[in-house]
DNA sequence: GTGGGGATTCCCATGATGGGAAGGTCAAGC
DNA sequence: GCTTGACCTTCCCATCATGGGAATCCCCAC
């Protein structure tokens, strides 16, 4: 790859930059940049001869704040509703901030949730030996053997944290 | 291939249960049961003449502890080692620990980077009038107006949280 | 004109789960 | 006996956001 860079072709102006150069600008994978047009997410970007897709500034510029919404862990879906207040002069800051209201309170209930698991599971961790002798009150528990404790209601389908990123 | 053996050898142990009852018992969907032999982690049941999975009280203790470490969020591929030490007699309780150790880890760095999300947007949000005017500093983070904040490295494909459940 | 890097599309995989179709089985009721 | 409905079977598809990779084409510097 390497961006040898263009030495000057860009002067900032209407840049048209490609995929990659895009991707490079706004921190969003290629893929995943043609994932959200595919989506609906973003426009379609016009195209040149050869059928390369050329984005302008702007177009960068709504990839950077998706990229941004992403990194706060909302839903594509959540970021659809943001983008088109965005762009919507007339909006009312009332509906941009129940959106992130409902992020913020989807947050905090998957919070909760993995904090009852890590305590559930710190404590039986603390109270196991750890050495050469096979009991374990780790292994007791995921038996049937405590108490019911953490682990909430089974979240339905929960709200997406963050984005996987590289290692998988 | 039934019982070939004697007109009753299960009379009340040896339960001999069909996936139905095998979920309520445990708690774990028959979808789930199904998968989870599909991809090894439990063993190939018996089936009656009619091709009818059927079930031991052994391996209905086994999804349930299945259950139980789901609900702690472990990983299926953990849950498998848990599995394999938990009916190894002469396993070392530190082998046990040590892989509730690392999910504690990867549950506490979680815990975090949805806490920088949440604490992030509850900021903006309380930032934010919530009235009819569209002047909105959730938008003008997201625009790139703010310094950066929240958002850990875009996890690894995260330490699955728990299981999704019913609603989806 | 050639080579290498980058673009294109298309398909597949992930993790853990559910939904549903098409067809076979069992048990209870008439 | 026969019907009915609940249950089982397998198989495929969808989720959510992302990456990997193949096959093919394009662009630019040499």
């Amino acid at each position: 790859m390497l961006i040898s860079g263009p030495p000057f072709r860009w002067h900032w102006t209407e840049t048209g930059m490609n995929i990659g150069q895009a991707s490079a600008a706004s921190g969003v994978s290629a893929k995943m940049i043609r994932y959200y047009e595919s989506i609906g997410l973003i426009p379609k970007p016009s195209r040149t001869d050869a059928g390369y897709r050329v984005y302008t500034e702007t177009e960068v510029r709504t990839l950077g704040f998706i990229r941004r919404a992403r990194d706060l862990g909302l839903s594509i879906e959540r970021i659809g509703l943001l983008v088109g207040l965005w762009l919507d002069h007339g909006r009312s800051s009332a509906d941009v901030k129940r959106i992130a209201t409902e992020h913020v309170a989807e947050l905090e209930s998957r919070i909760l949730e993995l904090i009852a698991m890590r305590d559930t599971l710190q404590a039986l961790a603390k109270s196991c030996h750890g050495d050469q002798r096979p009991e374990c009150p780790i292994l007791h528990e995921l038996e049937g053997g405590g108490a019911r404790r953490a682990a909430a209601p089974r979240r339905p389908a929960g709200p997406r944290p963050a984005a996987p990123g590289p290692a998988a």
